[in-house]
DNA sequence: TAACGTCTGTGCGGTATCGTACACAATATA
DNA sequence: TATATTGTGTACGATACCGCACAGACGTTA
């Protein structure tokens, strides 16, 4: 069944701002794929086939150290692009894209994104605003690893995925979450606990609710609202471009 | 006095990497400046006003927090632009950048860089490539502040740093490198005691001398040898358009 | 030569996080 | 219903780094 939508969270941002002709040209390639949790979209050194806008999906793109530590280097969701080294120039990766939240998005061949994007128009403006996005992100999280405590990190992680979510609860292992912010899970565990017992949360064995949003942001730090408000304000840039091909989500 | 010289490290990779046609159009609008060590080329929220390319001058990007902690998020040398996100299209700054070793570069009108790299030739297509490179470069920073030692960064910071120098001394204090890496002054202290003691470095008030390289190399972690990988790789790939457009750097 | 400011060395208690180990609880599978 | 698997709670010593305090050494300027 397909199921037509309005809502935002509902298209990809990128290809939603692009002006219809533009989108046009692109739209008979654009593949709709279900995109499950802990799927790898690419590894590291992988040599790029597609690009993905996600959806209703977010990703987590991660780097993979030798000794197989990871660090979480920036989040995907419907606001951004995956595969943005391609789109660079350089079609090989330098870290790891795994879904982080299950949904759907679209896939586009990698020769095909090249070129339009290689065309300079409007895939390509908006695609550098997004990629200058990405750069304020993962400079914060350079800062942010050094600088603030797990539970931070934490209700800052939180926060971040709940907002691409409609939903207050998501599908998460606290070994998952620990991975992502490159940490011990018991590190994780006990800093769930504390929020837990404050109230600002509640959790069963890979189910975390959100009880209380502005408790959790009295406790993260600043970098959440660093990014939320730099994300915003790409948004509102994207849109100055507005028309109206929305496209729908395949629900199961 | 003018100096003319053929040295690689005495121009700006990407503009040495232009066509002549195309870099004779830029030519006329670039100043040749000094960028004397510890001067700020902008803060974190200017407004940008120019497009710097480092000649013999390192630039430290460092993002600061509210309570005035600072992390550097990437360098850039001979083989990079600053003030990336306004050629992104976004004007304002998320950092800091700030001489970390004294030289000389080019300075670019802000408007006139903006219009060549619109014009989506050779200027945007090699910027490109070196954006992937910041973005590695600074996912990589990410991971290396979450797990690894004072001792193993500093020692990768000391090889990236002469391995953009030509001799083998640098004037940087351990308060600098420290406020660089995002640590105390005395971690620092302790770490360059180590490699002194180890034979490794020589020091005396500000001035830094490196003894043995492959000394530095066995203790840095893994992140030197990636970047550096992934450096000589982008060089090779600007490489890709030649010609001899070679610009002289001022000295006194 | 003296005085000053800057840079470096050292010590010490406090704390966050790690590594490891193990117990228990919840869910899936047989 | 029994059993295996996976997720979570807890404890404890080790360690890396921090914050602070202060001494001494170097280099510059008067």
């Amino acid at each position: 069944m397909i199921i037509t939508s309005t809502q935002a969270s509902n298209h990809n941002r990128i290809l939603a701002a692009m002006p219809v002709d533009e989108f046009e040209r692109l739209k008979p390639h654009l593949e709709l794929i279900q995109m499950p949790l802990g799927s790898v979209l690419y590894e590291f050194s992988d040599r790029l086939q597609h690009v993905w806008f996600p959806m209703t999906a977010i990703v987590s793109l991660q780097y993979i150290m030798e000794d197989g530590a990871s660090t979480e280097i920036a989040g995907v969701g419907n606001e951004g692009v995956l595969s943005v080294s391609l789109l660079m120039g350089d079609s090989t990766t330098s870290n790891r894209a795994i879904v982080q939240t299950g949904g759907c998005g679209y896939r586009l061949n990698a020769g095909l994104a090249l070129q339009e994007f290689n065309r300079a128009e409007s895939l390509q403006r908006i695609s550098l605003l997004y990629f200058q996005m990405l750069i304020t992100q993962m400079s914060l999280m350079a800062a942010c690893n050094r600088h603030h405590s797990i539970e931070q990190q934490l209700c800052r992680w939180l926060l971040l995925t709940i907002d691409r979510l409609t939903s207050n609860e998501l599908i998460m292992t606290q070994e998952l979450i620990a991975s992502m912010l490159g940490v011990r899970r018991e590190g994780i565990t006990e800093a769930a606990g504390n929020l837990k017992n404050a109230g600002f949360i509640n959790y069963r064995r890979g189910h975390i609710t959100v009880l209380d949003r502005s408790g959790l942001e009295t406790l993260a730090c600043e970098c959440y609202q660093v990014i939320k408000k730099k994300s915003e304000g790409l948004l509102s840039t994207y849109s100055n471009v507005n028309n109206s091909h929305t496209q729908a989500c395949r629900k199961k």
